[in-house]
Formats: structure tokens, sequence, C-alpha cells
DNA sequence: CCTCTCATGTAACTCGTTACATGATTTC
DNA sequence: GAAATCATGTAACGAGTTACATGAGAGG
């Protein structure tokens, strides 16, 4: 709880968008420009949180308006002592809780009725996905992220770490998933070659 | 993919929303009224879709309109043929890629520059939600879910055994990442007790 | 010169949620 | 007869995406 600091407002938060919030997170690393901001959004918490351009400029605007971002000498944004204050005590509130949208996951739900080729064509799509999701996963060098200059040393490389093993961890348990449900299958004598749809590749 | 039936439209889908898919994915399993639905979907697979009374009567309505589902002979929603073939072929369209919307993950991003104390309550905060989640799932039994007179036997039970193991599996995966987590944290003498760290090498 | 990446923005739209409004029926 | 649950809806709002519009600078 006891937040002793005082700042122009009390110990409320102004009601900022989770975009705007995330926005100043990537901030506190270090200034960047909008597009930068973007492909370091994509990048490193893509998969889990998406800011597209159309939400990246206003929300900058409305930062900036609050007197938490202000311009650097080049043309990028950077935390303001205000900011960097609001930061964490947004980030010291309990999260929203996740929320997700799996329709490969709704349409297993009823994918039996329309024939177990669909059934393991879901299947397969999901291990393609969580495959991919994975294997960028691994490929992703932890604390190669931001330019040298701005490193905050063993830290930030743990923030990260945790990101990308629980991305990996996930994945990981989508694919064990998929050979369970394929075995299921299988075991129920539903096979590939067998019945309906040959699928192309997708 | 060979659906040789034809009706008032070719092979293309209605632009429909995916949740009035999910409604009619719903009442493909038996009929229902709205109320019914909604508890349905809260109760199967409310932690990766949502449906709210705001979406849910209005979609009633277009589906209505479009002739996928027909007023049964108690106040209840029933699919007509022409709703069963739309079904079959969205179920048979690739799934649109499934989002997540993570906020505690992109806190946890961020949170080593608020104090290790901040870190490890997001990573409590995970595993008090993963766990309920799994409880959940796992006190859920297969096959209970629908009145006995619309049971459609182990088809049926499979779709939903699997959906069922997929929450469990993912619920695990995030309580053994919170283990690592909290392992590594330790392990570098990370405890909520220390206060803010040192940072700004600039 | 043309194309690609960098860079910033806006307008229209979609999807979905929250909050409200209403009333019937059941249960204590 | 009060409260809870069942049941159906609507209006206002919010967040986010897509598509568009624009232009600078670099490299082929």
């Amino acid at each position: 709880m006891g937040i002793s600091g005082r700042y122009s407002e009390p110990d409320e938060l102004p009601p900022l968008t989770p975009t705007a919030w995330t926005i100043l997170g990537f901030l506190s690393i270090h200034p960047r420009n909008g597009y930068q901001l973007r492909q370091a959004v994509q990048r490193s918490v893509g998969h889990f949180w998406g800011v597209s351009y159309g939400q990246l400029y206003p929300q900058l605007k409305v930062l900036r308006e609050n007197g938490f971002i202000e311009p650097a000498d080049d043309d990028s944004h950077q935390l303001t002592d205000r900011g960097r204050a609001a930061l964490d005590r947004w980030l010291a509130t309990p999260p929203a809780p996740a929320q997700r949208r799996d329709e490969g996951m709704v349409k297993l739900m009823f994918a039996d009725h329309a024939g177990p080729a669909t059934m393991l064509a879901l299947i397969r799509h999901r291990r393609a996905e969580a495959t991919a999701r994975r294997d960028v996963a691994r490929a992703t060098i932890p604390g190669a992220h931001w330019p040298p200059q701005a490193q905050r040393s063993s830290d930030d490389v743990l923030a990260t770490w945790l990101v990308r093993a629980h991305t990996i961890a996930l994945a990981e348990a989508e694919l064990a998933w998929c050979d369970e449900a394929e075995a299921t299958l299988a075991e129920r004598g539903v096979h590939p070659e067998q019945s309906k749809g040959k699928n192309n590749a997708d």
C-alpha cells in the first residue's frame, strides 16, 4: 500500500487506457519515437498485447497532455518524473484479468459434429501457431532487444527472460495438448487419411 | 472441402460476427433461450470466449434474419437446416488467430523498475487466477453440462473433454511458470522486503 | 526515377461491454 | 409481500483495428 510521495494529484491514477500505460512502460526503458515504439511492442509482447498506429499516436498525445511524457532532443518521446511516478503507481495496482478470444477453441467445441477431419484440422492449425510462437520466442536473445546505450543491466534482462519463458512454457503446453488430442482421436480410430476432407495445406 | 449441398447462396459465409457463430454453435447442441445460452457459454467456454447480453439478443436477431435459427415450441431458439449447413462451413474455415490481452504480463515487463515486491505480487496474482481456473475446470464433470434429453453421446463428451483438458493444461503450465519465476527471484536474493533497486545506467 | 523503409497521423468502422429499463415467475 | 432468479432487451460508451492519406529520406 503506502505510497508516500506527493504529486500534483493524490493517489489515484488518471483513467488512461491500458494501451497508454503500456506505451508509458516502454518509454520508461528509453526514449523512442512512435515508430520504434510500435516495433518494440510487436517484438517483445506482440502476441499478448497489440498496439496499432490508430491507437498509438492518439495515446501519445494523451500522455503528453497528462504531462507524463515530453519531446526529447531528437524526435522521440521521453518520460517525465510525473510519468515515472504514475507508471509506478499503475504497476502497483492489480492487473485486469487476462482476456482471451480463442476462436479455434470455440470451433473445436462443435467440430465433432462436422466430422473428425475438421477436428484434426483445428488441432493442426493450433499446433502450427504454437510452434511458430515457441520458435520465435526461443530465437529471441534476451538482452539484445534494445540499443546498447540504453542498457539497464541485469534487471531488464530478468523481466524479458520471464516474459520469454512464459511464452515458451504456454506454447509448449499447447503443443503437448495437441499431441494428447491427436492421440485421443487416433485411439478412437480417427486418422488423418480417413474420412472426407483431405486438408490442403493452410 | 467438398460441401455438395446447394442453398440459396453459394459457398461463401455471410459476414456474421464470431459471437453470432458461437451462438449458432451452442444452439446446434440443442435449443435454448437467450438466458440459457448465456449461461452455457459462460460455463463451458467462459474464460476464452465471452458473450454479453448486449451482444446476445441483437445477434440472435441477426441469426433469425439470416434464417439460421427459428423459434421453437417453447420460447427457445433452434437451428434450421440452413443454419446447420452454415455452421458446418464456418467450422471448416481456418480460425482467426487467438488473441490475448494480458495486462499482468505487460506490467511484469516493467515491474523490476518498481521493485521486486511488485514483481512478486504480479506473479502471485497470476498464480491465484491460474489456480482458480484449473480448479474450476477440474471440478467440471464432462458430459454433465447439458440436460439429459439433449445428450448426443460420446462425441460431445469428447469435445468438452478436449476443451477442459486444454484449460487445465494451460493453467498448469502457468502455475509451473510461476514456480520457476518465484524460484528465480529467490535465487537472486530478491525478497519482498527489499525496496527499489538501483537503476539508471544513464 | 522508383521503390522501400521510416514516420505520423486521421476517419470510419466493428466488436464488445456496462449500465439501464422492464417485467414475469419463483421462493422464502 | 419481499427478494431472488429468470428473461429480454436497448443506449451509450470504449477500445481497438483497418484503411487511408501524406511525406521524408535512402538505396537500387
